[in-house]
DNA sequence: CAGGTGTCTAATGTCGACATTCGACGAATG
DNA sequence: CATTCGTCGAATGTCGACATTAGACACCTG
């Protein structure tokens, strides 16, 4: 197992964990030397931490006041979630004829295993299979621009929402939908393959936009 | 005028600059300490900007060795136009009935200027309109998501390739393919809109990249 | 009572010093 | 001669303290 070395990535992880079970909430302020005493460390590692979470979207800073755990409008989470499809759409597209045989049997057995998992009410691995269905995909690209902001949306959301996912999808469906993902890829239609993409992911950023406002209305 | 408060922005002006007038120069580590001297202040705002600037693209990290100005190999300089492409086709093709007649006419006056420069032999007012050009058409969207990337990959290459641009259009060249963009959003095709941003961010970084490699070539 | 003002607090911004680590150089070894 | 290992310098990583600023609250003033 690798080691973290430097106290800087600790603290990456322990925000991820703060924000995953709550205990840091949109809207919310990361104080610097809170954490710094928390932690048993000094205040400079928390900043380079809190950098870093900025470059990916995970903190929002305004400059002499802090930083703050951003709250998504509905119409924003669609936004981010429409760009990772244009982003991923394209980067599929391109990459078209680089996904072998294998690939494909490799991407039916995600869609299978994710059925499965779903219809077993298994929630947390259908969102993880999902995930490493959609890192396959972009991971096929070898525009590593392209990958790198893909990367940042997809750990981005993932970290946000993760809590939602669980709650939006119908088993039959989420099959079908990443079943016909796969289907445009073997059937090598270009345009197809990015328009399909593309509307997974407007549709998924809806639902959970849908899902988070109903949240903060009853949490209101 | 606005006025810098903190050393912060202050110290990404700087390194613009030296950027710029290529005192640092690709593959240059941005040593803190020394930067931290010559401008009489302490390391800590300096890491403060490198952070910044780190997440544009404009410095690259490594961790425990240092922060270094980015050695862009030609394939990676066209995968970061395309993917300027990709974000501002589809930006201005979902803005598609967004642009009113003003705003084509106001593309039309910057194509017109353009071309006027080109002929003229003015580089440095070609490159300057043709970024008010671009910034105008990416400013259209109302997904301010895909404006955040598209602004950070249009600074990132601006500073990088700035010197480059005034040595690889032919004038009525450059004019057409501009004119081309604004003939498509005219014409309500969203699909042609797309492409033809596409194309045209495809082939500046195909020339860009050309160029780029015969000045290293050149230098070894 | 409303509006503006001053003060106070808690947070970020900056500082200088020390700790740690990477990479280069050169000596010891086979 | 090639290889390994230890040392050293210079850079980043971290620390604790101080400077500065945004926001809240009480106070003054009309």
């Amino acid at each position: 197992m690798i080691v973290k070395k430097t106290y800087k990535d600790q603290v990456i992880d322990h925000i991820y964990q703060l924000i995953l079970t709550d205990e840091l909430q949109p809207g919310d302020q990361v104080k610097e030397s809170l954490l710094a005493v928390q932690m048993g460390i000094s205040r400079a590692p928390i900043r380079e931490a809190l950098k870093e979470l900025m470059t990916i979207g995970l903190v929002e800073y305004r400059p002499q006041i802090g930083n703050f755990i951003p709250i998504l409008t509905p119409k924003q989470i669609i936004d981010s979630y429409t760009t990772r499809g244009v982003l991923e759409g394209y980067a599929v597209m391109i990459a078209g004829e680089m996904f072998s045989a294998e690939d494909l049997a490799q991407l039916d057995r995600y869609v299978d295993e994710m059925g499965t998992a779903a219809r077993a009410g298994q929630h947390k691995e259908v969102v993880d299979i999902g995930g490493d269905f959609h890192d396959f995909l972009a991971a096929h690209t070898d525009n590593l621009q392209l990958l790198e902001y893909t990367n940042r949306l997809s750990l981005k959301l993932h970290v946000l929402f993760y809590k939602h996912w669980g709650l939006l999808y119908k088993p039959d469906e989420i099959e079908q939908r990443h079943r016909a993902i796969v289907d445009s890829i073997r059937s090598r239609d270009k345009a197809g393959i990015e328009q399909v993409i593309r509307a997974h992911y407007v549709e998924t950023g809806t639902k959970i936009a849908t899902v988070q406002a109903a949240r903060s209305e009853t949490a209101a």
